[in-house]
DNA sequence: TATGAATGAGGCTTCATTCAT
DNA sequence: CATGAATGAAGCCTCATTCAT
């Protein structure tokens, strides 16, 4: 019977992603591969990669529950059933796509399990944190703002786990209340700072480097204990 | 029929249900009512209001696109068609709700704008609007989770609106972008630290009084200019 | 229990709208009633009438159908329960403006019946069916573009009887198919050339002057026999 | 999906559906497929059709308001979600069984506008339109009787143009307005006259004769000026 | 003489999904 | 590698109607 991929793990013999190689950068337009070294078959066997890059697309521009699996294919020139050809489900589209964009996030989480757990690392995480934002910032972005449709996609746990993970990494254990709350608020003010910036004026290096100024300090502070904002 | 009262503002003269008094303290639970003085509740004509009650828990709990309005009537005992005789639309429960429950946030920001422009005045913001977060709360969590699907419903666009005049009256015009970002952050650690410590340890009150001196902080610092938390 | 009348014939008692007295002339506008003598109250015990008036008048610019008792009401301003203290059904109230609007229409065909079938009769009927149609329009029209709608209503039936009647006054029982079919013609073309004549040129009265000619033409053709519009 | 077929007239080059070819000739009865060639009728790929078909039918019999989707689907035992496959809405059937079905119409319109306008044009005109209102008889008769239903569709405004150009080419420029009566009521009388004499006696290739010689004397009398109905 | 509140049926439409080809 | 055809469930909404007050 027909469709032989479609399934988590049983990807077709073409093309494993394997590791973490091509990393996917841009993910700006559908289709968008490679950066400078261009993969020259225009349409060929990327389908997939195609349908992630469109259904991510509009997930994020309208929302996951208002992105009809129609939508996707009309996007794409492409039936329903094609979709099905390579996907399970609607969720699976989703999920596969964070399989590919979170990596960054459980790279990060992993690194910071190596280090001592210094006021150094901590700060090291939130400057990567920081970057790796940048980067996959469409699925961060998608979260944020689709939490109640994810709640009950095992998306959802899966990404509540990671943040929670990262939360541990950069609070000090037995920090007070305070310090606590100041380590949340740093990773907060990264994340959602990232989007509420947008709309206002000036260049995004300098409004990057602001808030991760700000986000440093206020680990900083968390580190000195509750004399808030101040270290010294 | 001639005069439904699901109107949006002009309400009919007679019949005024509610016209502004009781001004619902808790709302936290469905069918939760006056809190002293006991509101006889005669579940008589109070319907209207049942609907907003089961319609905002459900989409709390839920999310507004997962919840229908089958689910809402189901919840009440009543036909959807009864839902119609006291709303036009769906979004028009919502709509309603907010009219109802964002009024803190409207009074807060008319507060703000006649106050002289101080350091005091903006942590003076802090405190109130981390009180009123308390009170109306689940619509506050339910627009931080519902972002997407609220973007294109009137509500979404009036929250936007609010939100951005709130975070006018806390920045400071003309510091530097750290002591706007900061100024934001204070605003983000209240708003989302609120939802995100519930998870966690601790008792509610000991937590409102950290997130607000995190926040308290970030102004302070914000204001003294980009020494990130350090005012002195 | 409450609606007393509502019924065909168990009008209430107030102003029992009888025989054939106030024949209602313009039918214009909703709640017009008599011309000359200005009927002081202007809005007392007529309902009924302006129910009438309003749903005639959506009818025709709507449709049966489209036209729903919401809208009725609210155009008058009343609770779409008002309708039903006046009236049992939506069908009833056709039925009710039939009942008024078409008595010219049964007036024309008893007169018809005391005649003698001759060929001045004949041409009478269609000088007289040219001025009642001129009068009850709105009716006629009516049952012209909702003949799909009406056809299983109570109303239609009776419309299609009398219609039938009234060819069978005009035609000459045993005359030639073509005579048959002239005679039908002629209905026709004061019926349709009515309405199809007005989105064209030309004073209103000019318009009907030649209708009546040619229908006349073909009556009087009718009667010759075959030869087709020469009477000579 | 990507490209169903239901769309309005750009089809997709490949699966050309009846692409003009067999022009449906009777489509009286639903079902009714060719009559001189035997169509295989698979029962297979011809759902559109049978939609079609069966809407037709049942617009006719009942009129388009009162006809359901899901009387259509159950005629067909197909669900209403069937439809929505090969239309995309209630109105696009409609739309589509007239593209098919006024053609005729159409064609007719395009063959006067060729001819010079004398009058013997015109009467051919007569004869070919009367011979086409035989043929796609429903969809005339469709017209004829939901004029109310069909006035804000699409086809509607369509079907008005036509009837008008055709109105055009029948009438006599600057002839008296009598004569513009005549040229209608010819119209007319074919068109109401066909229908109306369905449910007289008689055969009715004969009544057809009949009708075609009183709308062709009617055109000449029109031709010769005001005396009506006499062409000598 | 009306209204306020509600209902049950049904309308059109869309969705995620399936499966034979 | 994909399409064409279809389904079942459900969505939002509107309608004519009822009945206690």
């Amino acid at each position: 019977m027909a469709r032989p991929p479609g399934g988590g793990a049983a990807r077709p013999a073409r093309a494993p992603p394997a590791s973490g190689a091509p990393a996917r950068p841009g993910h700006a337009r559908q289709g968008s591969r490679g950066a400078t070294v261009a993969t020259p078959h225009t349409r060929r066997g990327d389908t997939r990669r195609r349908i992630q890059d469109a259904a991510l697309s509009l997930f994020v521009q309208q929302g996951y529950e208002k992105t009809s699996l129609r939508e996707i294919a009309e996007q794409l020139d492409v039936t329903k059933a094609a979709l099905y050809y390579h996907f399970r489900t609607k969720e699976d589209i989703l999920v596969s796509v964070f399989q590919d964009l979170a990596r960054p996030l459980d790279d990060l989480i992993a690194w910071g399990r190596e280090q001592p757990p210094t006021l150094e690392t901590r700060r090291e995480l939130l400057r990567r944190y920081s970057a790796a934002l940048d980067e996959a910032s469409p699925v961060f972005r998608f979260v944020q703002e689709n939490q109640a449709a994810v709640r009950d996609l095992s998306v959802g746990e899966t990404f509540k786990k990671r943040m929670f993970a990262l939360f541990e990494l950069i609070r000090e254990e037995d920090a007070p209340l305070s310090g606590q709350v100041r380590a949340i608020s740093a990773l907060f003010t990264i994340h959602a700072g990232t989007f509420a910036l947008r709309d206002i004026e000036g260049d995004p290096e300098e409004k990057r480097a602001a808030i991760l100024e700000v986000a440093l300090d206020l680990i900083t502070a968390a580190d000195g204990g509750g004399t808030a904002g101040r270290p010294g």
